[in-house]
DNA sequence: GACACAGGGTTCACTACTTGAACTGAGTCC
DNA sequence: GGACTCAGTTCAAGTAGTGAACCCTGTGTC
């Protein structure tokens, strides 16, 4: 009886789910992303149980997210680091970011953290767009099919 | 020893994270986009159990991502509808699914499903950008940093 | 009125996953 | 030799997820 496992199935949002659906996981990438690399800091930084967090790296290792390599020879010390799958990720950490910050913070308030250039230190607010058109995405003209239907569509 | 909570963590990512990283919600709220509106939809559609179905729809009731209406008096029949709140949340199952796309089919394959708009059929390929540039987002120009520093930072 | 059926759940026994604390082991520093 | 650091592993207790069965309200049908 085994958590029901999402990554065979046939939408990449299932996919995805599988993978940060891993209670700490979406918080141990933002902090990947933040400049941590050792397991110490980590482990500081979010308090997470150690054989938790030993287990989440080694899934993002599996996965192809993070790569451990040894930075020290003597003592032996590892590091994780992101590769360019994991780098890719942002853009979910980003969505998450930015809808958490317009809608979970209701009473007026404003959360006390926020995403800025590194350089000119101006916020930046991030949105989904059409790769093609550039315009914001709008759930209502957008639908879920079959690549095959699509493919029979264009009479190919 | 409960799960430890992130929703009221300072920093956004947790908090959503503290929302979908229970099991199956991002797999609900799919449905919820894809037409979904009936408990026994969901059920059907995901194989999801109902206890867990059952808890899932609740919780997102009461954070404000679903509306339980009554759709029918006789009998009294009730659907799930997604808040403005919930459809908002699309930005980040648009991240999901492009992410998934792009990194989840290593071998050459491609997913079966595709996001495509409603009318023209034409492919949707959701990229990240900032609001006020226009430009993709790119992790190694971004930092997390308190607003108070900002404010500082700019001589307020 | 008796029976079958549908929608929308709840209950229950069984496991798998999380938690927090303690422990391990290699290697350095003094 | 003793204290310390990093990077984990082990373990008992408790929580959450799974699958199946059950429940309740209300319809429709004889």
């Amino acid at each position: 009886m085994r958590r029901t496992r999402f990554d065979e199935w046939p939408c990449p949002i299932a996919r995805t789910t599988d993978l940060i659906g891993d209670w700490w996981t979406p918080l141990v990438l933002r902090d990947a992303f933040a400049g941590c690399r050792r397991f110490e800091q980590f482990q500081e930084s979010l308090g997470i149980p150690r054989a938790v967090l030993a287990a989440r790296l080694d899934r993002l290792v599996d996965e192809g997210l993070m790569e451990r390599r040894r930075y020290e020879e003597h003592p032996p010390r590892y590091e994780y680091r992101l590769t360019a799958k994991g780098r890719a990720f942002w853009d979910v950490l980003a969505a998450m970011w930015r809808w958490g910050e317009d809608w979970l913070w209701e009473d007026g308030a404003e959360p006390p953290l926020m995403l800025a250039d590194r350089e000119t230190g101006r916020e930046v607010r991030p949105v989904m767009v059409d790769e093609t058109t550039g315009e914001r995405l709008d759930v209502r003209t957008i639908r879920i099919r079959s690549r095959r239907g699509a493919r029979r569509a264009a009479g190919a």
